[in-house]
RNA sequence: GCCCAGGUAGCUCAGUUGGUAGAGCAGCGGACUGAAAAUCCGCGUGUCGGUGGUUCGAUUCCGCCCCUGGGCA
């Protein structure tokens, strides 16, 4: 079962509800929850949440290393696999909408990129800017992507120079390889008023400053990391550190905090209406927990009972 | 009460040497194949505070009024 939704939509609580109630397990698909350091930002479960329903890959990695979309599949797709054997029901939620698709159509089978390369990319970009780069890309690249678009130009230069090939050219020939691929799956996505969403995230960014997110802004902080590495540009850390280095007020820290949600959810509703369209809109938490329930009924085998042993 | 500075898009402001105006942010729409909470693209009519005057024409110049800061009493 696959439940997608905006940050804030009730996601995560629908998924807690549909595990408990068919004793399943919960998996995460999201870049962000999966940082140890960022339980309070990222809004991941809370530790009796956890207790109660196995809760797989929330912060099971360090903010010093990125995670990944590739490292994700592999992850997910060890956990879909094991809840499989037992029996139990994966129940996949998250807000990054580039990993739910993963777990379908699989990603193109590149081979990993050195750091080495990576780095050097990295420093021509610094150094010539995203226009020479993108001189740099083969024909077709150079029309699939915009030489305004500095993460894909860099993406596109490390694909071909590893694989010596052009990157859309890997794009063209993948064909859907993921680990959910033929699967049975119900997919639903939590779409709430748009409204209701805005003033839910910004009650609950509000939250997150009353529960401490400050500190976990400090401590993350305190690590001294790249600023460029994903946990470092997690929604909230830019606004709170530089409330903490005193650049600005409290107030103003917390707008900033709810303004970058809102623009997140945005675009993760324009993900989910372009990218998503077999997936089963449902308005808040509560009808997710019911469509889930009819799916499940009228898929389930007939429950086990004690009295099949007798005779 | 007097003096000064302002009043222009939801917000912060620019501008029009007189020909009815445009940036950033917000908001809205879109794209998305290994750092995706990332990265990128598109969308700007608003009594230019009100009212009288000058003018072919006023948001722009002039008078008066209202409002907001600041200063002087």
């Amino acid at each position: 079962m696959l439940i997608a939704g905006p940050t804030a939509s009730g996601k995560s609580r629908a998924a807690l509800a549909i595990a408990r109630a068919c004793g399943g397990i919960v998996i995460n698909a999201d870049a962000m929850q999966c940082y140890r350091e960022l339980r309070i930002l990222t809004a991941r479960p809370s530790v009796p949440e956890e207790r109660e329903v196995p809760h797989r890959l929330y912060g099971h990695r360090s903010a010093r290393e990125p995670w990944s979309a590739a490292l994700f599949a592999i992850e997910a797709a060890a956990e879909i696999t094991a809840a499989w054997q037992r029996g139990v029901l994966p129940v996949i939620t998250g807000g990054t909408g580039l990993y739910l698709r993963v777990l379908e159509q699989g990603l193109a089978p590149f081979p990993p990129v050195p750091a080495e390369v990576r780095q050097r990319w990295r420093q021509a970009l610094r150094r010539d800017g995203v226009l020479a780069l993108h001189a740099r890309l083969a024909p077709e690249d150079r029309l699939a992507i915009r030489p305004s678009d500095p993460q894909r130009v860099l993406r596109a230069l490390e694909i071909a120079e590893v694989t010596g090939e052009p990157f859309s050219v890997h794009h063209g020939r993948h064909a859907a390889s993921g680990i959910l691929a033929g699967a049975s799956i119900l997919r639903l996505a939590v779409i709430p008023d748009r409204a209701r969403l805005y003033a839910d995230i910004d009650r609950r960014s509000a939250a997150m400053m009353a529960a401490g997110a400050l500190s976990e802004v400090r401590e993350l902080l305190a690590l001294g990391l790249d600023p460029a590495l994903p946990a470092m540009r997690a929604i909230g850390v830019e606004p709170l550190a530089a409330h903490l280095a005193g650049l600005i007020d409290g107030d103003d820290a917390l707008a900033r905090f709810q303004r970058d949600s809102r623009n997140l959810a945005k675009r993760q509703l324009t993900w989910i209406r372009g990218q998503m369209p077999d997936f089963i809109q449902v308005p808040n938490a509560e009808a997710a927990v019911a469509a889930a329930g009819q799916a499940l009924a009228a898929a389930a085998v007939p429950p086990l009972d004690a009295s099949l042993l007798r005779g």
